[in-house]
DNA sequence: CTGAAAGCGCTTACAG
DNA sequence: CTGAAAGCGCTTACAG
């Protein structure tokens, strides 16, 4: 054996920023969770020693002492993998954070949903994040509050009152982008609706045709094809949409999946995006750049939704523990118009 | 303030579990962690306990003892949105297993891929995952050798024998899809190539042409398109391959992204699939089960590779500071032929 | 085979 | 404003 240079590579604790600082591991803390109540000039030799020694702190040790230990469950039927992909990553990060534990269940029909559910309660969790459109299950949230068990629902567009929820407002965000079109000059523009179960769905047609109505256009109905959020659904609306005369100049689908599909017919008929039709979509899902030209669309926050959920349940959790009461939070997060090269002024 | 029944809920530990089987919390350990020191009477009392209180190991109390705190970077430089979020999930979910910390850097080009890693080096992890393509960034693996950081390269085409990798056989996995089509029928047979910078692209189409040749049907050049792995090069390439005449019956897109491109080109000709052009993808992303009809492809477990990747640092960092050596593990990881609906006998 | 003691890294009371 | 003590939940040595 070759002798080899043993480099014991051993994690920097607080305890070694505050001998550096020379402090007490106790006067390091507080500077480390931005205390105010400690002096200036060791604030700033903690910090410089933080700095120095390249000291992060170890969550696990944190929160040991601080979380107490919640276990949230996340019961989900089928959405889109790419948008639970997200959310998921959001949750994790937040959840690693704040030493939460998470426990994720799979249901589809009516039956599975409360076999899942009874899984996730035997196993202890202490708060329950439903993704869309479970978020909208009036049965599984009235199960839930008979058992007293802290809710967040994740993207509904019907927010129930006693119940916590993030979500955008999805009514300004298809706003915006109906908006965005008239800027860029589309008059005669084609409308894809999503899937009339999805509570969101209703708030972005809506939006849409009133602002089209404001603007002294109102929309006939040879210009709105129904959808169901699938690649599928937009395939077919495209197709009738572009059969219309004259054509429409641009198409505004209520969600990236269907814009996919949309996208698809017009290069199948020959049609150059932006140049000849505008395509735009809702979500910002990872096929908003996997497709060509990349998608103008409004972005929905979603991994950020995940570690707000995270949040939201441990609020409720840690209320609950305490005995306190408290009003459900509505949590309105800020979408954005993303614009990429699928939109422009028409041909 | 109306009154409110109090429900002080507390976790249950190791320490409920050892009372309520009447053991220390040792063996209440050594049962819960499969240490087969234990009398049968005792394992199973204790079993009896974690089932009836719903115990679930805190992670953090764990970690904390375990593990010493590692913590891990990965540095990415855009690979697909799908793709790497994914991947993320596996590597948060193992790492929140195993109480290790996470800190992630994009980079774009060389300069900030030096930056990127100097910043993650400052942060002090103990070890680098690298995602595709940087997983062949010769410069990066040379950086890193030479600082000792332990690495995991994933789903790289050519693995370096110094350094760890997480990867699926991409050779055998192109290579049962080309069988597949052969039993479905298909004789001439589209292929669009990946891009030649990402190693596992040459592996997929070496497997496609010998597959073909033992078959006794050499593929003409012409049925051999280009491509990039982006849906664009997909939408040129199957353009191109259905001008051909006679027509190809089947189009294998060496990713999931073509794949969907060329499935566009398909619609727009108005050819059905499967029954009039079969289309087959490889990767499994999200975007094949959002096309449609849904994509027959080869399943790269990604997220169970991110899990992998981060047992490999992790195995790595352990044996750096114990001042152990050993060899590079090379984890090779089961690839699946998904059938589904895009590919079918030719019509 | 079983258990009492100690400690992983951090922060919450409590005392000054 | 600062610090000594204790403990979050778990498991690693160590002793029997």
């Amino acid at each position: 054996m070759a002798p080899r240079k043993r480099t014991t590579t051993r994690a920097v604790t607080i305890l070694d920023v505050a001998r550096h600082a020379g402090v007490s591991p106790m006067t390091a803390s507080r500077v480390i969770n931005d205390n105010p109540r400690v002096a200036p000039e060791l604030r700033e030799r903690v910090q410089a020693s933080v700095r120095e020694l390249g000291y992060r702190p170890n969550l696990a040790g944190r929160s040991l002492r601080t979380a107490g230990t919640a276990r949230v469950g996340v019961l989900y039927s089928n959405p889109s993998a790419a948008y639970l992909n997200e959310l998921m990553l959001g949750i994790l990060e937040q959840s690693s954070a704040n030493g939460v534990q998470v426990l994720v269940e799979k249901c589809g029909g009516i039956h599975s949903q409360r076999a899942a559910l009874q899984r996730l309660l035997q196993a202890g969790v202490d708060g329950i994040i439903l993704p869309p459109p479970l978020c909208d299950s009036a049965q599984t949230l009235r199960e839930l509050e008979q058992r007293r068990i802290p809710v967040v629902a994740v993207a509904t567009g019907a927010p129930v009152p006693g119940v916590a929820s993030v979500r955008i407002d999805d009514y300004q965000g298809a706003r915006a982008m109906t908006r965005h079109l008239l800027e860029l000059g589309h008059r005669r523009i084609g409308f894809v609706q999503g899937d009339p179960k999805h509570t969101p769905a209703g708030l972005r047609t809506a939006a849409f045709l009133e602002t089209m109505a404001e603007a002294g256009l109102p929309v006939p109905a040879e210009l709105l094809a129904e959808g169901l959020f699938t690649y599928r659904s937009g395939l077919a609306a495209a197709t009738q949409l572009l059969a219309r005369q004259p054509r429409p100049t641009a198409i505004f689908c209520s969600n990236d999946d269907m814009a996919a599909g949309a996208m698809a017919v017009a290069h199948g008929l020959g049609l150059r995006i932006p140049g000849e039709l505008t395509v735009v979509g809702f979500d910002d899902t990872p096929v908003a750049t996997t497709l060509w030209p990349q998608l103008t669309t409004v972005r929905q926050p979603v991994s950020a939704m995940g570690k707000a959920a995270i949040e939201l349940v441990l609020e409720q959790i840690r209320r609950q523990r305490e005995g306190r009461s408290g009003e459900a939070v509505h949590q309105v997060m800020k979408y954005t118009l993303v614009k990429r090269d699928s939109a422009a002024a028409p041909g």
